[in-house]
DNA sequence: AGTTGTTTGTGACTATAGTCACTGCATAGC
DNA sequence: GCTATGCAGTGACTATAGTCACAAACAACT
């Protein structure tokens, strides 16, 4: 299989062997929507190449709630997939990616017999917690010039880029606010210095 | 050991066995704090009778997690303690609480003997983060009289009672809002007739 | 009963962000 | 080129909730 197999390294070779002998790799484009509110699971991915965006949405608004890395898996789906109950999140392709997908089937088989494998998840869920917490956080304390900055700083650092292309109705979806207020916040973080834009690229400095 | 047992169904007899014998039952009484952000933690406790509050703070900000209610344990200490890292939530006792507390050092052991275990930490985390993002979504859409008669209708069924004695500024902080927010949306509520007021006691109608 | 401290009630003000209505720009397709 | 479409920029207005500054009510203790 066409892959770096050192992302694979939390799953000590027998199980990897096993997981692989059962798993399909698929690549999907930037845009791609892989998982919807409400949907039932059968496969749980596992992120190779590329980056993963997990938001949910409450009535109109939207809120990004993490990126899914390479070596990285959705636990909103692990659980989903092994409790048999819908997702409470969406899932889409952020860039370009290459994603293992492991039948759920045999998932509790594999957790009975490699009992080490449940520490993958628990620091998952604990992951994912702890940055809901400081979502949280920064939606109660922060005011909007800063949690645009923030989310854009996040972005590169995932991304490993300085430069960022969406539109500024895309940044206000991820934020859960309006169009006008981030053009308007990005104009402020630019007088301030803070970034560049130009033809609708925004580049941190 | 003096407690209804059947709150421990979910630990299946031969586990059950090897808990109870080496864990200790406490008593504590309302207010008291048994966790504290950033400390490392040695035992797990699971309630038996009462309600523990789980909280967070931000800054000066302070926001509520979630009840641990009978039978339920806190998946964050679960976790903190089984890596050792120190814990990010506050934990208090909201009603008067019997806790089993159960040493850490034997949890990988009995996690490894019985994988089925692991099914507990997999719920409650889900749980967990579900209220979570409903918090969130409160957060994101509701306006504050509206997220307060939730917050009190929460607090109500988790006492199983209809009255709720608190300070209005207790309130706030649950809620992360100013005091004088909390009184003018408790007038609010009473004028349209949801609750009463009556010294220091609030009740829904 | 009087002092002290805490809780509650309120009016006035402010700041933040969300909404509305519109204009100018750029790009894509014909 | 022209037109259509979507994106960005901006001023004006509004609503919500947070802040400030008190006053009144209540409780607790001596």
């Amino acid at each position: 299989m066409d892959f770096d197999e050192s992302v694979l390294s939390f799953l000590k070779p027998p199980l990897l062997e096993k997981v692989l002998a059962e798993s399909s790799i698929n690549t999907f484009p930037k845009g791609t929507e892989i998982l919807r509110e409400e949907q039932y699971v059968k496969v749980l991915p596992i992120v190779l190449e590329g980056i993963v965006k997990v938001y949910s949405r409450f009535n109109d608004k939207e809120l990004l709630l993490y990126y899914i890395q390479p070596s990285q898996s959705c636990v909103m789906t692990f659980y989903a997939s092994l409790k048999n109950t819908p997702s409470k999140v969406y899932a889409s392709i952020e860039e370009d990616a290459k994603i293992l997908l492991v039948p759920v089937r045999l998932l509790p088989k594999w957790l009975n017999d490699f009992p080490d494998f449940n520490q993958l998840f628990y620091d998952q869920f604990n992951l994912r917690y702890s940055e809901l917490l400081d979502t949280i956080g920064h939606l109660l304390t922060d005011r909007m010039d800063k949690r645009l900055y923030e989310h854009l700083k996040n972005k590169a650092e995932v991304t490993n880029s300085i430069s960022i292309k969406m539109s500024h109705s895309q940044i206000a979806n991820e934020l859960g606010t309006a169009r006008e207020v981030i053009t308007r916040m990005l104009k402020k973080l630019e007088i301030e210095g803070k970034i560049t834009q130009d033809s609708g690229e925004i580049k941190l400095s």
